[in-house]
DNA sequence: TTTGAATATATGCCTAATCATATATATGCG
DNA sequence: CGCATATATATGATTAGGCATATATTCAAA
């Protein structure tokens, strides 16, 4: 867990996991302006840890938080958009203003 | 703060502060049981990013954690000596036995 | 059905940088 | 002097980063 958050991207990533609840590679990748590879590493690290849990949609891999972590560890993630990661409101900006954005269909 | 807690001799020594309120260099150094320069390093580290507090008397250095860090930071290190971090009960159980060990004047 | 293209994601390989550690030495206090 | 603590330098190990490429899924066409 301490890994995880160690890196900025990776918090960058769980701010907006903990705001959206569940996002694809191709979004993470628009909302932080990082090139893809990036971020397929990082989510690897996360999942690893598991603390993000990977769901395929057809051609999204589509990521969330893990349900099961310790209450100081969810405690934590819920403070990161909260003032803990600077470019969460930039990031979400960009996320929202994204095309071609992949709609959800549950599994 | 990320930074402070990303490595676990850190942890180990704010997991120690958070129960034992304050502690100077010789006690963590008996207590986690490794050598001086490596306290003394990491005590920088965690005071340089605001986390401790440092206090001299005579010629003990005494560290305590800050009072003024932000909530979600705050709960953190709450849970640090809760399991987060293993090594908790073995270092206490040193600094409890350890020979000679200061006493206190108040500042 | 098979072939091919397009999109989404993952992975090797390499470089550079960061970070923790150990040894040795220096500073400060009594 | 002695004890407690800090720092300087060098080294090793981990890690993020970029680039290119590989895999996987879907869809369209023959």
């Amino acid at each position: 867990m301490f890994d995880a958050i160690a890196d900025v991207t990776r918090r960058r990533i769980l701010a907006l996991l903990v705001d959206q609840g569940e996002l694809c590679v191709c979004e993470l990748t628009a909302a932080l302006d990082v090139i893809q590879p990036k971020i397929s590493r990082h989510l690897c690290v996360l999942k690893d840890a598991g603390v993000v849990l990977p769901r395929r949609d057809g051609t999204w891999m589509f990521y969330r938080l893990s349900a099961s972590l310790p209450a100081w560890a969810t405690a934590l993630l819920k403070a990161l958009p909260d003032g803990a990661v600077a470019e969460f409101k930039a990031d979400l900006k960009r996320l929202n203003v994204m095309p071609g954005r992949p709609g959800r269909c549950a599994a």
